[in-house]
DNA sequence: TAACTGTTATATTATTTATATAACAGTTTG
DNA sequence: CAAACTGTTATATAAATAATATAACAGTTA
């Protein structure tokens, strides 16, 4: 699984690896079951410490993306639990304006945003598609 | 102006503060020339310190949105200066494609995202339409 | 001149992020 | 079974960030 730090990028490196494990998950590159690197395999190869690995794990354990159990190598979960959507969908929409606020004080008109958005919906609605496949877990 | 404090944001005070006054700037509440409050007025009111106040509004001066001066009270820059539109649109575009995923992973799928995002945009759109007025600064 | 502005300086506190070491407790593998 | 893996817990430390507190300084406005 391929993980790396960006240093341009001013987010703390746990968050960083959330981002990516979940974008994996969200485009299908990681699926249900698939195990993930140990916390000190990722520690190493980053060349970080141990628990800044798994604090990145344990948050994405809170948000029900992985399982985590003694002994057993962290995986994808089974489930994906949709806390409610309502509230979700609030969050989503809040950030959702600010973005576009940001896109906009840059320079970026509604038109090009528009370009941008749905190229990305059209890509997100295919992987969506073809990621109705078996769940499992042990 | 109105300016708050959300305790349920998990994001600084002075972001959160930086976050509002970009979205007045980019709504048209806001418009190049006004005045903002006093950091201390700011501060007295939300009942925080003057600094915090202050990080923010040199942050947004950093931002090309405000203007500052020794004893002048600060306000809306008339020239948004527009930094490289390239390397905004790259930024942008990573938020945006994270903020999807996360969307879907919380159990929004793609079409209805695509309404919420369209529904922002022609607002914006309009927005951005009525908002090519008259800039001025002494 | 007095009452505002932002600015600079210094200090302190709390929280977050990351590292370092070490031992403990389960699971898997040879 | 034993060794080599897993995650877990504990403790300690360092660095950076965020926020507060006071006080004085330096321009601007009324």
């Amino acid at each position: 699984m391929l993980l790396t730090i960006d240093e341009n990028d001013n987010r703390p490196i746990y968050l960083q690896i959330i981002s990516q494990i979940r974008e994996q998950v969200g485009n299908g590159t990681l699926k249900p079951g698939d195990e993930l690197p140990s916390v000190r395999d990722v520690a190493d190869s980053l060349k970080i410490n141990m628990h800044t690995v798994r604090s990145a794990y344990l948050k994405l354990r809170e948000q029900g993306i992985i399982s985590m159990h003694l002994g057993r190598r962290a995986k994808i979960a089974a489930i994906q639990l949709q806390s409610d959507t309502a509230y979700a969908e609030a969050d989503i929409k809040a950030r959702l304006k600010e973005l576009m606020t940001d896109a906009i004080l840059q320079g970026i008109n509604p038109e090009e945003l528009a370009i941008l958005v749905n190229q990305l919906l059209e890509q997100l609605k295919e992987e969506f598609k073809s990621d109705q496949g078996e769940h499992y877990e042990r």
